[in-house]
Order: structure tokens, then sequence, then C-alpha cells
DNA sequence: CTGTTAGCGCATTCAT
DNA sequence: ATGAATGCGCTAACAG
């Protein structure tokens, strides 16, 4: 019924073990057999059975990149750009093809753990895990514990926008400077005099939350601005657009007076900007806000959104090339991308 | 190195077959045993090896969506509900789950051809396709030919959010009514009194495009407004913000007279509402404007959109579940899910 | 309910 | 440069 190796062996009149040379390339094959073999194929529409291939092989050519929400273009440009760099690599043959797909965990650690289980029971070639990681230090062990089998059975770990983890498990990391992005953008903020800003935080027990919080307290900090005041002024909820409404909402009634609202993402943003403009306040004139990300959308948003630009792509790109063993990690393992501070329509100096 | 189930078997006792029958659940052991052996894989952290058992039961735990944009919510939206649809159907052991997976073509038609082969030569379960397809007729029976392939050797072929392909190679097809809901969204707009509309569609040879834009002329037609002029107002492009903006002062400078712009979907009307706002006019009180789809973020844009919803999360879900053979197929395999018009702040009546 | 026996289709030694 | 033989780890008949 369906066909195999050995059909293509016996219509080339070579031996199977040619067959599979000539097409895993890794061989010295004549030409013309080599010829022979590849016109065999193609008239036996012949497919090779990844499994069995897998099986004696002991790798497959599955790549796994794991993402918070599939639905966020935040993770959807990073898992697209790696996806494609992984793809691009392949020879054009059939050969080199590595088969790249994408997994969704919801932000929920058990499903990541599964996905990572499935991925190792599949004898995966690579991981890339995206995105924020959580702070629990229970999940953060299993999790180390996992890569590192991982690791151990073949599979190349690399992570993407997200902080290193302890132990050798993991490859190569690709982590952003989010403390030091959002460090610089309240700090815009305050240059241009605002004092009394509100903070929309993401959920408390992810790495990005905590790490984009800390950089907005290191520059209210410096600026003498610390105390009981910022936690008043900083909100927690998630990385939606109803939950930057909400909290916006919450901050406002907390502090009528705000003068600027720093959001953990521009999603968030545009949630705050829907309810600043429901309370008649108007942006930036009575007050400014920003986001982080620099999404695509963020530059049509009415006002366009000061933000903080993540080279998404750029580290897509990277991590699909270390995934795929084409670059050489960064020395120590780990490279830090740094965010760029783009000033736009959306932040102003607050009325006098 | 390496655990194997020979190396369970051994510690609880049992032969090999029995540890397959407890771990892949479809067969009846003594709870005793189960027990024990279970206890044997906790302590030897044993993970199935996947290639292997599929090899053996010629047939894997592996679901392929395939997506346009990964990028793009409108597909993240459906293929993050179809995930899910298909890991929650787990029993919650892991005996049951599938390893749902997204792949980008990037609306290549050789990589949707190329993913098609890896599912293929993987022997996924089943294999999601969703969004639009490319009207090319070589592509079509390419892509019927390998999907006919993929059906014959087990795996369940489902499409979603895409028209119907001749052929019985695949078992279901989730369609959206591109055309209804563009002629609904028209209709709207002849309703308010305008007559010069302009319509910015996608790519000319995808079957959306041609579709939203049937529906268009649909209306335009009953409504006496057919003739060349409009095809003079019809700017082809594609699925981006930047496409919209383009064609938008195109558009304008065609007809600079125009009253409302038609977007083939929200990213696009987007970028319609940049371009417009560039030239100095006002939405809605200059131009209306209307998108497709209803992203998250039509609601919050500046001023929010008009434009069709469509239930991607729902849609995503029945593809899903349809993708496991949870549920069963609609007579005839064809269901068409409609979409519903969403009148909001972005369309008026034209200036007297 | 459980053990025994055969492959599944391919990559890889080892020969030649 | 090519062929022959072996085993990867598991599932699926069959027995019992």
């Amino acid at each position: 019924m369906t066909v195999t190796l050995a059909d293509v062996a016996a219509r080339a009149r070579v031996s199977p073990a040619t067959v599979s040379r000539v097409l895993n390339g890794n061989y010295p094959v004549a030409a013309s057999t080599r010829e022979r073999v590849l016109r065999a194929v193609d008239e036996l529409d012949y497919v090779l059975n990844g499994p069995a291939s897998a099986l004696a092989a002991a790798t497959s050519d599955l790549v796994g990149i794991l993402v918070n929400d599939i639905a966020d273009p935040f993770f959807g440009i990073m898992a697209g750009a790696a996806q494609s760099a992984i793809g691009d690599t392949g020879t054009g043959r059939a050969g080199g093809e590595k088969l790249a797909v994408v997994c969704n965990t919801g932000g929920s650690p058990e499903r990541e753990l599964t996905y990572l289980t499935l991925l190792q029971r599949q004898r995966a070639a690579a991981v890339v895990v995206t995105g924020g990681a959580l702070v629990d230090p229970d999940h953060i062990a299993a999790l180390t514990a996992k890569l590192t089998k991982l690791g151990d059975a073949g599979t190349r770990v690399v992570l993407c926008g997200r902080p290193p983890m302890p132990g050798d498990a993991v490859a190569a990391t690709l982590a952003f400077d989010n403390r030091g992005g959002a460090r610089s953008l309240t700090e815009h903020l305050l240059s241009l005099g605002h004092r009394r800003i509100g903070y929309v935080a993401g959920p408390v027990e992810r790495s990005t939350t905590r790490d984009r919080l800390d950089g907005h307290r290191d520059a209210m900090t410096a600026a003498g601005l610390d105390g009981p005041g910022l936690d008043r002024l900083t909100v927690y909820g998630r990385y939606t657009r109803a939950s930057g409404y909400d909290a916006t909402r919450e901050l406002l009634a907390r502090e009528p007076s705000l003068t600027a609202v720093v959001a953990a993402n521009d999603t968030v943003a545009l949630g705050a900007c829907a309810a600043l403009r429901e309370a008649g306040l108007r942006i930036p004139d009575d007050v400014s806000v920003a986001g982080f990300d620099d999404l695509p959308f963020s530059v049509d948003a009415v006002p366009s959104l000061t933000t903080v630009r993540l080279p998404l792509h750029e580290a897509g790109v990277r991590a699909g090339r270390l995934a795929m063993g084409a670059d050489t990690p960064p020395p120590g393992g780990v490279s830090t991308i740094r965010g760029e501070l783009m000033v736009r329509a959306s932040t102003a100096p607050p009325r006098a």
C-alpha cells in the first residue's frame, strides 16, 4: 500500500542502503546512481517515513518553538522569524528539511512542561522557548530538570526573550534588557517633567513584569520619587487590553491628578488609553501614556504610542539559527538584547 | 543510557506488552499491575519513544495546524483555539496527549506544500489548514493531490476559514461566508447614503480577497452602482497596514471626493485610517471606514471600527474537535460560518 | 488479564 | 562506491 524505501531501491536497482544514503546526502554516491534513485523517488512519489527514520537515527527533524500566547503578535513575530530561519537553513532538497513547529502554552506552566515532554518524546532536534518565565521556584526547578533531560538527550535548547536559567541545560539564551528599557522609558517621562506617574504592570509572577517594573523603579528612585507612593501608583494585571483598561481606572481612582501612565506593554497601553479617554482625559495633553515592545499597531495608534522597541524579528531569527546550530552561541551562552526608546505622540510635558 | 519500555517492564516485573498497554490505556489491565507499572515509569522517569511508537502503530500523535501568517492575530486566534481544543481532548494522562503544532507558511504555496509533506512524513494524525486559499488552479491541483495522499494515509484533514475543495480528500471544512459578510457591510454604507465608496482589496490571487470583493460588488450592483467606476475605485494590495495606507492614498488620488473606504480586513483598515488622517480628513465626518474580521484591536481603534465579526475562536475550536474526531463532520462535510456586522464609530452618513 | 512473537521502515556498521 | 546484515523501541496479533 504505502511506498517504502525498499520499493524505491528495487525500482532503482540498488540496495536500500544506497537509497538512504542519497536521501540523507551525507555520504558519497555516484552521480549516475543518485540520479537513478532520485528519479525512482519521484516516480513512486515516495515520502520518507519520519518515525522510522527518527527511530533508527535516534533523532528527528522536529524543532519546537514554545510561546505563551500565539494570538499575541509579540510571540507571533518571534516565532515566525525563528520558523523561517529554521526552514531557510534547509538545503532546499528534502533531505535537510526541519519541521519547525510552534506550541502555544497559553502561559500555563503545566502546559509548558507537557509540551516539553511531548517534544522530548518526539526526540526533537531542538527547542526554542520564548517569552517571560514564571518566577515560581518550583516551576523553575521543574523546567530546569526537564530542559536538562532534553539537552542530555541531544536536543539543543535555546531561550529567546527569556532570562537565563541556572545550570548548563541551555545551549544559548537571548535575553531582552527589559529593566534597562523600562528605566529609559520612565526617565523620558521624568525628563518631560512628570512626577505623578502610574504604572500598569503585568502578572506579578512573570519575570518580564518584574524586570520592567524594576526598571521603572530604578528611574523613579534615582529621581528621588521612591517611597510608599510608588506602590500606591502600581497596579498589577495581565498582558491584555482589558487589564490595561481596568488597571487605569483603578489608578485614576487612587490618584486623579496623575499626569502619566506607563504600561507593561503596548496592548496594555491601548487599554489604558481607552480608560483615560472615557474619563474625559486627552492624550497626551492631560495624561501621557507609554507602552513597551513597539508592536506594529503602536505606530498607528491615535496618538501614536511612545514605547520601547524590542527587535523581535531579529531575536527570532537568531534563536532559529542558534537552534539549528548554524550560529555559535555567544560567549557565556547569554546575549542581552537592548530595547530602543521610541518617542512618539502619546507623551508630552504635563500641563502647567 | 536512555530508559526504554523494557526497563520499565523489568522493574515492574511484567512484560513489555503490558507496559505498553497501561501507557496507551486502550486495553484492560489489572489495577494492581497498572499501579506497579505507573510507579516504575515514575521512578525511572521514563518517556515514551514517540518515533518508535509511531513506527509500530503506523500513526503518530502529531497534529499540524497550517496558518498563512503567525504574526497576524486572525490566524493566531484560530490556531490557539484549535490547539487548546486538541490539547483538552486528552484524558489528562500522558496516554492520549496529542502534540498540536502550528506551521507558518507565510502565505507561500511552496511552503504550504512543504509543510504538508513534512507532516505526511511524520504520519501526522490530523492536519488543519486555515485561512484563504490561493486561486491558482495549479496550486489547487497540487494541494488537492497532497491532501488526498494524506487522507489516504490516515491523516484526518480539516479546513478552517477556507473554501471547500473538490474531491473527498477533506474530512470536514469550516468556511467563512466572506461574500455575505462583505455584502452586508457595503449595504450598511449604502444605507447611510454613501455612493462613492473606495475598496481596498487584498492580494488578487487569494480566495478571501475575491469573495469579499464579490460581496462588495453584489451590494454595489444591487444599488445600481456597478460599471467602470467600480473598478476604478478598487485597489489591490496585501493584508497589511502598509498596504492599506498606500492603497488609500491611491484611491484618494483617483477620487478625491470619496466618502467611504471599505478595507479587506481590519489591519488594512487601520492603514487606511492613517492615510486619510494624513490627508487632513476626519473619520467618520469626512470619510467613513470599515474593516473585516473584528480583531481585538478594532474596538479600541479611534474611532472604533465598523467591521464584520468572524467567530474565529469558535471556528478554531470546532476545527480542533473535528481534527480529533471528537465531533462528527457537518452533513455534506461543509459548514458555512456567517459573520456579524458590527456597526461602530468609524462609519456615519456622508457630509451633505 | 498477561506473556510471546513478529515485524514496522530505516540508518548504520561491516564487508566488498 | 555499493550491498548485506543488524537493531533502534515499540505495538499488535496471537496464545494462554
